[in-house]
DNA sequence: CCAAATAATGACTATTTGGTCACTTTTTTT
DNA sequence: AAAAAAAGTGACCAAATAGTCATTATTTGG
C-alpha cells in the first residue's frame, strides 16, 4: 500500500494526474492490478489519501491564523500570525514535498475526476488568504488595497516560490525565503525614496527611517 | 478548422488537456474524426496553434521590456517598461482570454505530450521576468532581494490575479488591477510607518514622505 | 500443525482511443 | 459542363484501459 502510494505520487509528478493509469501504478509498485483495488476504490481515492495530511495541516494552520488575527490589534501580532502560517507551510514542505508539488501542479486545473479534491483545497486556501487579509485590513493594518487582490497576490507569489524551491530552480537558500517574502510583501520592491540609486544596502532589511 | 480550435479550447478548459480526446473535439465541433487530422497532426499541434499568437505577443513584449530596461537609469523609465508589459498582458487577455486561461491552467504541469509548449512558454516567461528584475536590480533601482526571488514572486502574483479575473472571482474592477498591483509590488502591503492605524487613506497611493 | 481469514494475483471483458484510409461530397478550374 | 482538386466522412483496426473475479499464496489464531 505504501508502495502503491509512492509509485502513484511519483508517476503523478512525472506525467500529470490524467497521464497515469492504474496499470502504470501497479507496475511501478511491483504488484498486480487487483491489489490496487483492495486499497483504493479508484485513482481519485489514492489522490485523496495522498492529499489528506497536507490538507489538514494547512487548513488547520490557516484557520488558527484567522483566529489569531481576529484578536490582533497591532502590527506585531499580525506578523506573528503570518509567521505561524509560514511555519506550517515549511513543515508540510519538509514532510510531504511530493504532495505539495502535486498540489501546486494540479491546483489550477479544472475540477474534474481525480483533481476535484486538489482544486477544492486550492479554493479553500485562497478563501482563507483573502479572509485573513480582510481581517488585517479591517483593523487598519494594511494599505487600502482590496483584500481580494492583495490576498490572492500573496497566494500566487508564495505558490510560485514554493514551486521554485521544489523544482530546484536557483533561488538561493530556501531558508532565507520567508524573510525575503516578508520584506517583499510587507515593504515592497521599490527602493525607498531617499536612498541613493546604485548604492545598495546588502543586509536585506527594510531600513526605512 | 475554426470550429475545431474553438471546440478544442472549450473542452481543454472544461476537462484539462489530458481529459479531452480527438473524438470529443470532433463531435463538439460537429465534424467527422478524419477532418481533425486534415488540419492538425495531433492534439499537440492543435495546442501549439492555439498558443502561438499569445506566445509571440508575450515574448516580444517581455523582450522589449528587457531592452527598454537595459537603458533605463531612472525609476520612471523602469515604471514605463513595466507598464508596457502590463499593456501586452491586457491586450492578450482581451484578444485570447481562453488561451490565457489554458496557459494558466496547464503551465505548471509536467512537460509531457500536448503540454510541452505551454510549459516551455512558462519557463521563458519566468526567465524573462527574472532577467528583467536582474537588470533593474543591477541599476540599483530595487531593494536588495535576490532577483530570482522577487521576479518569480511577481510572476506568481500576476498569474494568480489573471486567473481570478478569468474565473470571475470577485476582485472588483479588473481595470484597477494594474494600479493595485503596482502599489502592491512597488510599495508593499504594509501601512507606511507614521500613518495612524485605523485611519486608512482611501486614494490608494503610496503617500510616503 | 491446521483451518480460517486475509492478501495477492493476473487472465478476462467491455469500452475507449488514436490513427488510417477508401470513399463521397463539394468546390474550383478549365 | 466536365474534369480535377480539395474537403469531408465514418467504418475499421490495433492498442490501451478500468474494473472484476475465480483462483492461489500467505498470514494468523487456536
Amino acid at each position: 500500500m505504501k508502495a502503491l502510494s509512492e509509485a502513484g505520487l511519483r508517476l503523478f509528478l512525472e506525467r500529470g494526474l490524467d497521464g497515469v493509469t492504474i496499470d502504470d501504478i501497479t507496475q511501478a509498485a511491483g504488484v498486480a492490478k487487483g491489489t490496487f483495488y483492495r486499497y483504493f476504490e479508484d485513482q481519485t481515492a489514492l489522490v485523496e489519501a495522498l492529499l489528506g495530511p497536507v490538507r489538514r495541516e494547512l487548513l488547520d494552520g490557516m484557520e488558527a491564523c484567522g483566529r489569531a488575527l481576529a484578536s490582533a490589534r497591532e502590527v506585531e501580532a499580525m506578523f506573528e500570525a503570518y509567521r505561524a502560517v509560514a511555519a506550517i507551510i515549511a513543515s508540510a514542505l519538509l514532510q510531504y514535498p511530493g504532495v505539495v508539488r502535486l498540489y501546486l501542479q494540479e491546483c489550477r486545473g479544472p475540477a474534474v475526476g481525480a483533481r476535484v479534491k486538489i482544486v477544492e483545497l486550492a479554493r479553500l486556501v485562497s478563501r482563507h488568504a483573502v479572509d485573513i487579509t480582510e481581517k488585517a485590513h479591517t483593523h487598519g493594518l494594511l494599505r487600502p488595497i482590496r483584500p481580494a487582490v492583495s490576498g490572492l497576490a500573496v497566494v500566487g507569489a508564495v505558490e510560485r516560490l514554493l514551486l521554485a524551491v521544489l523544482s530546484e530552480e536557483d533561488i538561493g537558500n530556501p531558508l532565507e525565503l520567508p524573510d525575503a517574502l516578508t520584506t517583499l510583501v510587507l515593504d515592497g520592491l521599490r527602493l525607498p525614496p531617499g536612498t541613493q540609486p546604485g548604492r545598495r544596502k546588502m543586509d536585506g532589511r527594510p531600513g526605512r527611517p
